[in-house]
DNA sequence: CGGCTTTGACCAGCGC
DNA sequence: GCGCTGGTCAAAGCCG
């Protein structure tokens, strides 16, 4: 609406904006009045005259050199109208040369004495001498009361021709200022892209540092312990399949892969930065079978238990010096996934068969909490919460806790994607080196595109946990006050990620479902693994302030605000609305399938 | 009768 | 040490 608008073609440059165009015009400006005696420090004063009277008087008084001087210089300040003159000039000029239908208009539209002037400098653009004349002659017809009718509407025009402009310039400056807006937002793109495209680069930098230096921890642990792995893999081909599930889940050594690599970086790293190297050992060893092998050893009334007492004494008995590795073991187990799902039902149908065991009123709920097991096969291990949302009933919370030792259903697949994906987005995304370090309460949140899902992570002690909300578009503003501390975060594709993504779930094992993210290393690495080292990376706080760090690094230069040492809570959140680079395969609807199961949660 | 749910009891962890 | 809470067990009962 502003170019062409009023006749005057103004901007002759349709993608240029205003202001670019008055920077350029300016810089022109600048050159040439600090040249004396140029013709284009003279087509400056000559403008001026033409729209502005109290310049033009103060022009009359003064020598040309120095009148072109101060008046070149107005533009500077904040009158804008010199800026238009002379983008009118130059646009004139260029429609002269490239837009003869513009110019057209343009020369209707303006008043005679402009288009004579512009004529006269033109034509005598090469003699400055000249030019002034010319200059001062102009001004005398328009500021003097001459008895020269011709001079009188001249005025006239000349008047009606300012308040054309003024509305020209006002709308020029709507039209600016949307182009600025427009540019502003395409520049903020591009700084986006930009910022995408190093994280991508600096997170695939990263895996690969990682990988190199767990490969060295791996040959050191090989070479200490090899007796046992090979004790190990022996159990593990020929005892019961259950029984070498939890061997995998605990025992890095045995797959060489590049997803054993960062826990063992991690803990590696843990221990570096611990001075107690050894007590910690011990602790990590007394804690696992207090844990762990008590519990199994003291009830061994289930299959499930008798299962996990009989792995935790394997366990403990081959692989006790390698703390590492239980350590790993006991946190994986822990590792949990919650999904909320708005259902009347009592149970989510997630494809699998449980088994009610217990029912507990959970403080500050008034809906009894459920216990389920897995009964898909004999001994699986992995259990689950289910629970009514304290302040929305409709609401069900339902918590995995464990690795399935079968294969799933296709109903279990599409829960084990969504959850997978959240998962891989909320470990691969970001938080700041302070939220990894200061608080165990870490939580990220992501929200997962093309899905209505929002899912959090919580690394803190002992239950890494990732939540996975279908209940909410991720339109909504679920963090109003955390505005602040969420910023757009780009999530690599062959970070550790790909990891926890099977994960906590990890109802995947045995299934062969491959993750869309399939990264090379994913598919050299078991999902077994792929859940032991999220499990281990997730509960790590050193790898995750490293990471942290790393990605604090990144964003912390896009996103000032972004307060990496002033996090005063446990729950900094961090929103991802990124849609480009998390390749999810998930098909979450929002809406999974319900069954109404005879077992009751309210 | 087998599988499942119900439900009270038990245990461990944690904080005071 | 005690109480609270979460998690689990297992006997009893229900159901197909
Ligand atoms: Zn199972």
């Amino acid at each position: 609406m502003a170019s062409g608008g009023l006749g005057l073609s103004i901007d002759s440059d349709p993608n240029s904006s205003f202001l670019y165009h008055k920077q350029i015009e300016f810089s022109t400006l600048f050159l040439n009045t600090t040249t004396p005696k140029t013709s284009s420090g003279n087509l400056y004063s000559h403008k001026m005259d033409t729209t502005n009277n109290k310049n033009k008087n103060k022009n009359k008084n003064k020598s040309p050199f120095q009148v072109n001087h101060e008046i070149s210089h107005q533009p500077f300040d904040h009158e804008m109208r010199p800026i238009i003159n002379e983008l009118d000039f130059f646009s004139q000029n260029n429609n002269h040369h490239n837009h003869s239908s513009a110019s057209a208009s343009a020369s209707t539209s303006t008043p005679p004495s402009l288009n004579l002037h512009h004529h006269h400098i033109n034509d005598h653009y090469t003699d400055p001498s000249l030019l002034e004349f010319k200059v001062n002659t102009s001004l005398n017809l328009l500021t003097t009361n001459t008895s020269n009718d011709q001079s009188m509407m001249e005025e006239d025009i000349a008047s009606d021709s300012e308040d054309k402009r003024a509305k020209l310039e006002l709308v020029v400056l709507q039209a600016e200022l949307e182009r600025m807006k427009v540019e502003n937002h395409q520049l903020r793109n591009m700084l986006d892209e930009g910022n995408r495209k190093y994280n991508t680069l600096q997170m695939h930098w990263m895996s690969m540092v990682q990988d190199k230096k767990v490969e060295d921890c791996n040959e050191e642990q090989k070479q200490v312990m090899g007796g046992k792995l090979d004790e190990e893999k022996q159990n593990g081909n020929g005892g019961v399949l259950v029984p070498r599930q939890f061997m995998e889940l605990g025992l890095p050594a045995n797959h060489s892969d590049a997803i054993d690599e960062p826990r063992s970086q991690d803990q590696s790293k843990s221990l570096a930065n611990n001075n107690e190297e050894g007590s910690k050992d011990e602790e990590l060893v007394l804690d696992h079978d207090k844990k762990e092998s008590d519990r199994g050893n003291e009830r061994n009334g289930s299959p499930a238990d008798r299962v996990l007492a009989a792995n935790n004494n394997n366990n403990v008995a081959n692989f006790s010096p390698q703390t590492n590795v239980e350590q790993a073991e006991a946190t994986m187990r822990k590792a949990r996934v919650s999904v909320r799902a708005r259902s009347e039902a009592n149970m989510i149908n997630d494809g699998c068969q449980w088994r009610k065991y217990g029912q507990k009123m959970a403080k500050g709920n008034p809906c009894p909490r459920a216990y389920y097991r897995c009964t898909m096969a004999l001994g699986c291990p992995v259990r689950k919460q289910v629970q009514r949302c304290a302040e929305d009933k409709t609401i069900l919370i339902t918590t995995y806790e464990g690795h399935h030792i079968h294969a799933l259903p296709p109903a279990a697949m599409e829960m084990v994607q969504t959850t997978s994906s959240a998962a891989r987005m909320l470990l691969s995304g970001p938080m700041t080196s302070a939220d990894g370090l200061m608080n165990p309460n870490y939580l990220t949140r992501a929200i997962l595109p093309y899905s209505s899902s929002i899912a959090t992570i919580s690394a803190s002690a002992p239950f890494p946990t990732v939540t996975l909300d279908l209940t909410q578009s991720p339109n909504q503003n679920q963090f109003p006050n955390n505005h602040s501390n969420q910023f757009q975060f780009p999530f690599p594709q062959n970070f550790l990620p790909q990891v926890f993504g099977q994960t906590l779930l990890n109802q995947s094992k045995f299934s062969g479902l491959q993750m869309s993210q399939d990264a090379a290393n994913s598919s050299q690495q078991t999902p077994q693994n792929l859940a032991d080292t999220v499990n281990a990376i997730a509960a790590d706080p050193n790898f995750t302030a490293a990471l942290a760090a790393a990605i604090t690094s990144i964003i912390g230069a896009a996103q000032p605000n972004n307060n990496n040492g002033t996090s005063n809570n446990g729950n900094g959140t961090i929103a991802n609305n990124s849609n480009g680079n998390v390749t999810s395969s998930n098909n979450t609807n929002g809406s999974p399938k319900i069954n109404n199961p005879n077992s009751s949660v309210e």
